[in-house]
DNA sequence: TGTACATCAGTGAACGCGCGTTCACTGATGTAC
DNA sequence: TGTACATCAGTGAACGCGCGTTCACTGATGTAC
């Protein structure tokens, strides 16, 4: 049956939205249209009424992901504090609401140029907002210590999230943490 | 037709091998069972003669990607050597020969309980190759340090991948040999 | 404001395809004498 | 060493299943008068 235009804009955010928790929690591989639709509360025959096709729900939902990233950003005062909530153990179980690149960014690299796009924007967002935090140092030199802090981050959530052993984890984040949280002079 | 047993082992290393390779390069989920037989130069029905499923093999595949990468490794005498040719452009991409971490970690750490172990067990033993490389510090220090140093070398890896921008990709890869490549006193 | 009809968001069955896995078969290898 | 038979590594067709995608249909919404 239709659906107001409003409920029709609501429904097509509440795919996005569930797409990109169920993309980051599974994979890109992991979870079929079916599930999505099913999160979303919806049916999947309709899924081809908003998008064209998987591939450009992906790169929708990669976008979304980083805009929510980006709002919740916007609350945290200094460096120190982004990377000790980044690599909390809170950040390490719920891939769902994470990091999009930590989560999708090694698979990233294997999907289509739209997604690379998308992933690649991301990326440079969150090296500006680095980049913005620190204080020190030349321009080049903040460019510099924002890619270090940013792979930092991500390889370490990777390590933390890929290891079986709960206790290794911790360390690896503790250690991240040390090395990372501070700017150093 | 019926092989000799030595010929039925080699034929077993050819596919692990494969699929070593058509894994980091393509993911888990990327490859499939024909294409990993097509590649050891047999047909699809055998495999299931040499292992009792795809699952196995993928662990198999992550233990003996650590081997070479083990063997290779022996032939550098410094960190600083160690961190040029991880984060080096070739290592970039050439996905289907490098870190086994970087290529596959973020989906490792949804896959099942013996693939997780196997890679737990990868990541343990390059730690122990990055501590033992560090000349300075406590013991406690230098664990803290090659942690640090790993992350750093993986998620900078994967940000260099994911992008799709070369000239950015070169950047983030220098950065991070600049960041990481000297043990800092 | 009320009516009549066109529009179109969402439904659910169906499609084709590729995947992981199974199995009857083949014929060279391994073994017993 | 040579022969006869059992073993079993590899083949290729077939299976069931889930996936991305399509489509005829439904019925509430939007619009024209």
């Amino acid at each position: 049956m239709r659906v107001s235009r409003q409920k029709a804009m609501e429904n097509r955010q509440r795919i996005v939205d569930a797409a990109s928790r169920l993309f980051r929690d599974e994979g890109f591989d992991g979870v079929g249209v079916d599930a999505i639709m099913k999160e979303a509360e919806l049916t999947h025959g309709g899924f081809y009424g908003h998008f064209a096709s998987k591939d450009a729900l992906m790169a929708e939902a990669i976008t979304h992901a980083d805009e929510r990233s980006s709002a919740w950003q916007d609350r945290l005062e200094s460096l120190s504090e982004l990377v000790t909530s980044y690599l909390s153990d809170r950040h390490r179980a719920d891939r769902a609401n994470g990091c999009v690149v930590a989560a999708l960014g090694a698979d990233a690299a294997r999907q289509s140029p739209g997604l690379r796009k998308a992933i690649t924007a991301s990326i440079r967002q969150q090296l500006d907002r680095i980049v913005s935090m620190l204080k020190r140092g030349t321009p080049a030199a903040r460019r510099r210590h924002a890619i270090a802090t940013y792979a930092g981050m991500v390889g370490a959530l990777t390590l933390a999230r890929a290891v079986d052993d709960p206790a290794l984890a911790r360390e690896i984040l503790a250690a991240a943490r040390d090395a990372f949280g501070e700017e150093a002079s």
